[in-house]
DNA sequence: CCCTGCGGGCTAT
DNA sequence: ATAGCCCGCAGGG
């Protein structure tokens, strides 16, 4: 072991035997986070963000360090319906991503145009994960200056899509876009055929994973499906194709058979979105402009305005028995995770469930999005305003978490529990 | 084919 | 010492 990364800093100053509580799974980490999340949870696991990380070596096998490759543009700066935009997933593989970028537009056939991440100092964002016992550490150092970029599950089920378009290429369903732009008659929906304008609700109904996304790839927006899973087999959007039939977990079987209003499996391939709300080419805009614009200071401000829960100002009180989130949390079924041992060879995993810590992982997986608010004042949001009638003004890192009013909405315009088992019976 | 993690090595500050 | 990056390798899906 050589060299050290910030090992004291990703300690996070907290001795992992006085965690109390953990964090919910962030899909969309940014600006200078810290988390803790169960050893349990998949998802931290795996090390997954939806931003495109990818392993940076930093020297210490302790800490699993994580760079931002950015996000994939049209060099035409090409709009789709609505003004969206192109942003695909830049491919984590050296390879693949030079084979990537010999691509051409999905939209237009402009050639594709890397944007690097420039978030920390010039240099791209970066991840730290550390096991420790029953937790995982994490920690994001810069704020992304670029935007979202496609999920993992979208990208995947892209490909998936393009691949099983090639193999019926002699399907005549064409249409006039590129060649990642095919139909799949049935199941799969063009991109263009994608609703564009999605409320939220309708984001929900759909799928708690990708509405999240779809409606939430806009600077500064937090993800609306923070909570929700990135693997196989949880993200409702990658259920129908991609979930791991061997997967012993109960929510991801929960979810796999998740339909639609219509009757028939979500698909990903309905659900993706390559694009969004939007989004014009800031990439003059530094963070620190955008935090301006944004009244928001990148060093100091962890906010996490869509988040279910505190997630900077841990350990936070959370007693299940006495807040409002408990009535929703008790009506999803739930099968308790399967216990599994460690994924990774050097963190072990230990044993022994808090409450708390059960009900994350149960839940983390699948919660359906709960609340994704831009600021009003976000210059970039040109277009969306997806519940004008419910602002949050910005908790600064001392303001206090109203946990009420963020479970009052979800309950009442987003989380409905009911809702929830009607797209997801119970077997 | 791609993702992911590991680790050697190089370079810069 | 810290940090960024390149490369190849291996395991896995």
């Amino acid at each position: 072991m050589g060299r050290t990364v910030d090992y004291q800093d990703l300690n996070l100053g907290v001795d992992s035997k006085n965690v109390k509580k953990t964090d919910w799974f962030q899909e969309w980490p940014d600006s200078y986070e810290k988390h803790i999340y169960s050893s349990e949870d998949r998802n931290a696991q795996r090390h997954l963000s939806s931003w495109a990380m990818r392993n940076t070596n930093n020297h210490n096998s302790r800490i699993l360090k994580k760079s931002c490759l950015g996000v994939v543009v049209c060099s035409r700066n090409c709009s789709v319906e609505e003004g969206r935009k192109i942003y695909l997933r830049p491919a984590i593989c050296d390879k693949a991503r030079q084979k990537q970028q010999r691509k051409r537009c999905p939209n237009c056939e402009a050639p594709l145009k890397l944007i690097p991440c420039r978030g920390h100092g010039g240099f791209p964002v970066t991840n730290f994960w550390r096991h420790d016992g029953r937790f995982i550490f994490f920690q994001s150092k810069g704020e992304h200056d670029h935007p979202r970029p496609e999920t993992k599950l979208e990208a995947e089920a892209r490909r998936a899509m393009k691949k099983a378009q090639s193999a019926s290429s002699s399907g005549s369903l064409k249409l006039k876009g590129g060649p990642e732009t095919k139909s799949l008659p049935g199941e799969m929906q063009t991109w263009g055929n994608l609703p564009l304008t999605w409320s939220f609700q309708e984001g929900v109904q759909l799928s708690g994973s990708y509405s999240g996304h779809l409606i939430g790839n806009m600077p500064q927006q937090k993800s609306l499906n923070d909570c929700l899973s990135l693997s196989k087999g949880y993200g409702l959007g990658g259920a129908a194709n991609m979930a791991d039939p061997t997967s012993t977990l109960g929510p991801a079987k929960l979810y796999e058979k998740c339909k639609l209003p219509s009757g028939r499996l979500c698909s990903s391939g309905e659900l993706l979105q390559p694009v969004s709300g939007v989004f014009p080419d800031y990439s003059d805009l530094q963070p620190w402009n955008k935090n301006a614009a944004l009244g928001r200071n990148p060093l100091n401000d962890s906010y996490c305005p869509n988040y279910t829960f505190p997630l900077t100002n841990w350990p936070y009180d959370f007693s299940p028995s006495q807040n409002s989130a408990e009535p929703f949390f008790q009506q999803i079924p739930v099968e308790p995770p399967a216990a599994k041992p460690s994924c990774h060879p050097l963190w072990p995993n230990p044993g022994g469930d808090l409450y708390e810590e059960k009900v994350h992982a149960d839940f983390n997986s699948y919660y359906p999005s709960t609340t994704g608010h831009p600021p009003q004042e976000d210059p970039f949001l040109l277009t969306y305003t997806p519940h004008p009638h419910h602002q949050y003004s910005l908790p600064g890192k001392s303001s206090k978490w109203d946990f009420e009013e963020e479970m009052r909405y979800m309950g009442l315009d987003h989380c409905n529990t009911e809702m929830l088992l009607n797209f997801c019976p119970l077997r």
